[in-house]
RNA sequence: CGGAAAGUAGCUUAAUUUGGUAGAGCACUACGUUCGGGACGUAGAGGUUGCAGGUUCAAAUCCUGUCUUUCCGACCA
């Protein structure tokens, strides 16, 4: 690319509405502009990385024996309603009629479709195992796009599907997956973790997700080093930790605690720890009420929840519902005399002599113990602390930020079963296909490079992901010795299929340094002075030194360079 | 969807409190001097102050509505 005759810009500044670090790079690199909130242009430069993106992902898919085919975004919503996603999705699903008042959505993802698909092949067991995959634009009505490319709403994703007769089958082919995974992220230079998570919307039996580590992640990411556990905080199992101490049960008491509603306003008013405190939460699930019981200083996890009641939709009731069932105001809520089903997590049973809501406004109970009251069910049922321990060996646990570029799902027979896609097996008996779905954000994965691999002067690209590997500056466009060698150059490594920019812009050095710094070219070879000496100069993106090599050396020494990474 | 903030030149912003000709830096155009880490000088172009109403002799500024963006929260395969 000749950059005086090609589309090709940077800012100064970044822009006023960007948060992270990446939008801001990316933005400034001119590699992409948002258009609306979570909407953005892949501009030449950026586009060219979304490009060796795919390109390594349709290498490792093509080496498992992956099939690439491409599905229309546009999908009639009733296919949704079948599968009962449109219900899982919900306002998260663009949604439009066509002339004919037919219904239809932007699909935010694609089970559905290969599902179909597949049964178009699958008659019988010998049609099994085999895997199909797309690269293709997705559509999500996110709440609240943020973060760049990272939470958008509508974004290029990698999502393969495989199709085997049984859970053997399924293993396999999820093992392949997984193993090419590791292999894309190792090549994007990504630096991630592998964390167990949440089969969420997507149903199914395990799902694993690729992590990329940064501070701006949005999941919390639970990891032992000492085991190597690792899991998403929203799933983290967690063993007691509340001592069953030899304690004697005490006459439980009504005390006073006027306009004192939040734990920490009572613990400070009755001089009590928080740890003695047991938080009654009432949740509305599926439409019927519930009491939570945490301790104090813990906080009830929504996930583990809904899985410990059994179903799929789950809010905290509202104030004017809660003062209902309470006959108290807000804040004020206990087991106690409560007409409504309770559970309790796990750590409230080595509990005793505990404070509690006493569903009279302005009272608490104090010197509560299980026996006071009844619960029909106790489970883990709260987030993980700092706290805690590895639930696997007991050792402490370090917590960091990712932000999940990919994700991997054994969805069994979920959707072969509300879509039908069956089989004959040998026996001549109509069996449902085992399907596993995984997927690779390619938008995020971009954005994670950049977060990960930047300095004070912009982006540092990976060789393999970079626009171009190569940039030639030249430093003064009106010396011909300067312009010739930089021509002759340019001609070399492009006949050696070495993707180079060529900066031959009417700018000072300074300027085009540090754009190509920006844009995060790995190696640029600055062509000056010494080219009188047939001398120019490659610097490497990651490295503060440069090496004096002769122009006729560059070819090979560049290619060495390459070779290398 | 709740709470908060912001919209002024291509970009970053000043002027808004206290109504009175909208100003700067960068970028851009021309000429000249420069030319190895975001040069300098001179001259210039660029604005319906998000949009629509209202108050006023007068509105970027005050009021109402609306749209957009961002932040916090809710939500998030």
């Amino acid at each position: 690319m000749r950059l005086k005759t090609s589309y090709f810009y940077t800012y100064k500044e970044n822009p006023k509405d960007e948060e992270s670090t990446s939008g801001n790079l990316l933005t400034r690199a001119g590699m992409i502009r948002k258009t609306s909130s979570g909407v953005y242009m892949y501009l030449p430069l950026g586009y060219k990385v979304i490009k060796n993106i795919e390109k390594i992902i349709r290498e490792e898919l093509e080496n498992i024996g992956a099939g690439e085919l491409l599905m229309p975004a546009l999908v009639p919503e009733e296919l949704y309603e079948q599968s009962g996603r449109k219900e899982s999705f919900g306002s998260d699903m663009f949604s439009l009629y066509d002339r004919f008042d037919k219904k239809y959505c932007l699909a935010p993802t694609h089970e559905e479709l290969f599902t179909i698909a597949a049964s178009a092949k699958i008659k019988s067991y010998k049609d099994l195992p085999f895997s199909i995959y797309q690269i293709q634009d997705k559509f999500r009505d996110e709440a609240r796009s943020r973060y760049g490319l990272i939470r958008v709403r509508e974004f290029l994703m990698k999502d393969a599907y495989s199709f085997d007769a049984d859970e053997k089958g399924l293993n396999n082919s999820y093992n392949e997956m997984y193993n090419a995974y590791k292999k894309i992220f190792a090549r994007l230079g990504i630096n991630y973790k592998i964390v167990k998570s949440d089969t969420g919307a997507m149903g199914g039996l395990l799902s694993e997700e690729f992590q990329a580590i940064t501070n701006i992640g949005e999941d919390k990411l639970v990891i032992c080093d000492h085991c190597g556990y690792a899991s998403n905080s929203e799933v983290s199992s967690c063993i007691s930790i509340t001592e069953n101490k030899d304690e004697d049960i005490k006459i439980r008491e009504l005390v006073k605690t006027p306009d004192v509603g939040t734990i920490q306003q009572v613990a400070k008013y009755l001089d009590e720890p928080e740890e003695k405190f047991v938080k009654t939460l009432i949740y509305k699930a599926d439409n019927e009420f519930y009491a939570v019981m945490v301790k104090g200083c813990h906080e009830v996890n929504e996930f583990k929840l809904k899985k410990a009641l059994k179903v799929s939709n789950l809010e905290l009731a509202d104030s004017i519902e809660v003062e209902k069932l309470t006959s108290a105001k807000i804040g004020f809520v206990g087991p106690i005399g409560l007409d409504i089903p309770i559970i309790i997590d796990n750590e409230v049973l080595n509990m005793k002599n505990f404070i509690v809501g006493a569903n009279k406004t302005d009272y608490h109970y104090k010197n509560v113990n299980l026996e006071d009251f009844n619960y029909f069910l106790s489970q883990d049922i709260r987030c993980i602390t700092e706290l805690d321990k590895c639930p696997s060996c007991g050792k402490s646990l370090v917590f960091k930020n990712g932000i999940e570029i990919g994700n991997t799902f054994k969805l069994g027979t979920k959707y072969s079963q509300s879509l039908n896609l069956t089989y004959l097996n040998k026996d001549n008996l109509s069996k449902y296909v085992w399907m596993g779905c995984y997927g690779i954000g390619i938008g995020r994965c971009m954005a994670a490079i950049v977060e990960q691999n930047n300095d004070e002067n912009g982006i540092i690209w990976p060789l393999e992901v970079a626009p171009f590997k190569v940039a030639i500056v030249i430093v003064n466009t009106y010396d011909s010795a300067q312009v010739d060698a930089g021509n002759y150059l340019y001609s070399e490594l492009k006949k050696n299929n070495i993707s180079t920019i060529l900066d031959d812009r009417d700018e000072r050095a300074g300027v085009k340094f540090n754009d190509m710094d920006l844009i995060g070219i790995p190696i640029r070879i600055t062509i000056g002075n010494k080219i009188n000496d047939q001398l120019v100069e490659i610097k490497q993106r990651r490295k503060n030194s440069f090496e004096e090599i002769s122009l006729y050396d560059t070819l090979n020494r560049i290619e060495d360079i390459i070779d290398g990474e």
